[in-house]
DNA sequence: ACCTGAACACCGTTCAAGT
DNA sequence: ACCTGAACACCGTTCAAGT
């Protein structure tokens, strides 16, 4: 039948902001930064770029927008019954942005570019307030909670994004096994004399669990709010998981 | 005298691969990602691409390159005198990498791209080795080491990189003042409804200092530390600054 | 109001040719 | 071994023209 890859099927629905956007998103699923051309962009819906100006301002704000839907979507996912008060809501958010980074590992350096471009935008308050709200039923004192926030919140960037495209790096078929196996040794190859503790963590490295590992930061992050921000250290112990 | 931008001025040093590296950082802050192509580098460098083409492998290796020359550069800085244990010289360390995002922008995307794609790369082991001693130094037992240093340099990964272009977000004109008010002012007229935390702590965010914040943040995640993996929660107070 | 598609300026990269 | 520079394929963006 040689049916190849659809072609010039004539579109149905009228072109909007919100289909162009969602095509934005699967086309960075699909290839990554590199897979959103403008040329990719019009061939998948079938039109001619001008179509697309007219819809979008550029390059950029269509980054913006996907990077903003995709982030929309992620907080929304709500715990339905609330698992065990703040604590366990900021878990619950903070995992919810790291899933998200890891499956449109595009997200990570998204994030990191545009909130520094323009800390105004709609994703960093987004996130902050997620964050925030649980920071204060936690028993902050207003004083501190926009430092405690804070620094949540650079701990779930920096980490999410580090860990996003980890098992990704040669793409989906390589296991996740041999790729902290091929880490691990590389790391316990080092020179001993400049890296002698990079070398000594190299087997917790190999053993390590992503999520696991970004979730006992968190409960590190915190304990640190507890000691430092609660009048007397209240009970802060995470739970068992 | 019409002396325009020297040209065409004879390069006199043959070209070699860290001379490639260093114009490649000069444009990066001058002009910041966009401003890294071959043709300004070619000018710069009164040459031909084919020439840098012998140098280096691609545009990808050059961008590395020029993160782990500036990182290392950065990390060499030592503070002379131990300030006041392994504490300070995290703080130390924290520090350098913060101002070296904030003097080269451009760091902050590139650090996050290049961490998430190749872990193994000079870049990570480099600050992991750094961080860790000391952490070692603190008296983190072994097991917990892995868990204790990811967790700092994930914080100071997302820290950095957001406060990075902060201040530079519209050229260097921009009064820092200024900004802080226009973002605290824009946090305030968000919708009561759905960013109540946002808009409460917007005049913290307006007082805020980035150097102090980031300290503040490398605290928590210190005393969490002690906190969490320190058989008796010693002394953990971070000195009067 | 919304879309078409040719055209423009610019980019990373290659390669035959020089020294 | 090291460098030159024309050429190629591709990209974001514009715009006169259509409906």
């Amino acid at each position: 039948m040689a049916t190849r890859t659809r072609r010039s099927q004539r579109r149905t629905e009228a072109l909007s902001r919100e289909r162009i956007v969602e095509a934005a998103v699967e086309l960075l699923d699909a290839a990554g930064e590199g897979g959103l051309t403008f040329r990719a962009l019009t061939e998948r819906l079938a039109t001619g770029p001008g179509a697309i100006y007219w819809h979008v301002a550029n390059k950029s704000e269509l980054l913006d927008a996907a990077t903003d839907a995709v982030v929309a979507a992620a907080l929304a996912i709500e715990p339905a019954e609330s698992p065990d008060a703040p604590r366990g809501k900021i878990r619950a958010v903070a995992l919810g942005l790291f899933d998200a980074i890891d499956e449109h590992p595009w997200l990570a350096t998204q994030l990191a570019t545009q909130l520094s471009r323009s800390p105004w935008g709609s994703v960093t308050p987004r996130i902050f307030e997620s964050i925030g709200r649980q920071v204060g039923a936690v028993g902050v004192p207003e004083g501190s909670q926009f430092t405690a926030t804070s620094a949540l919140v650079h701990y779930i960037l920096g980490a999410a994004g580090q860990n996003a495209a980890n098992g990704r790096v040669l793409g989906p078929d390589v296991d996740r096994g041999d790729f902290l196996d091929a880490v691990s040794k590389a790391w316990e190859e080092l020179d001993p004399d400049d890296y002698p503790f990079t070398r000594s963590v190299a087997d917790q490295m190999r053993e390590h669990d992503d999520r696991e590992q970004f979730l006992a930061g968190i409960d590190l992050v915190l304990a640190g709010i507890t000691a430092l921000h609660l009048p007397n250290g209240q009970a802060s112990a995470p739970p068992a998981t």
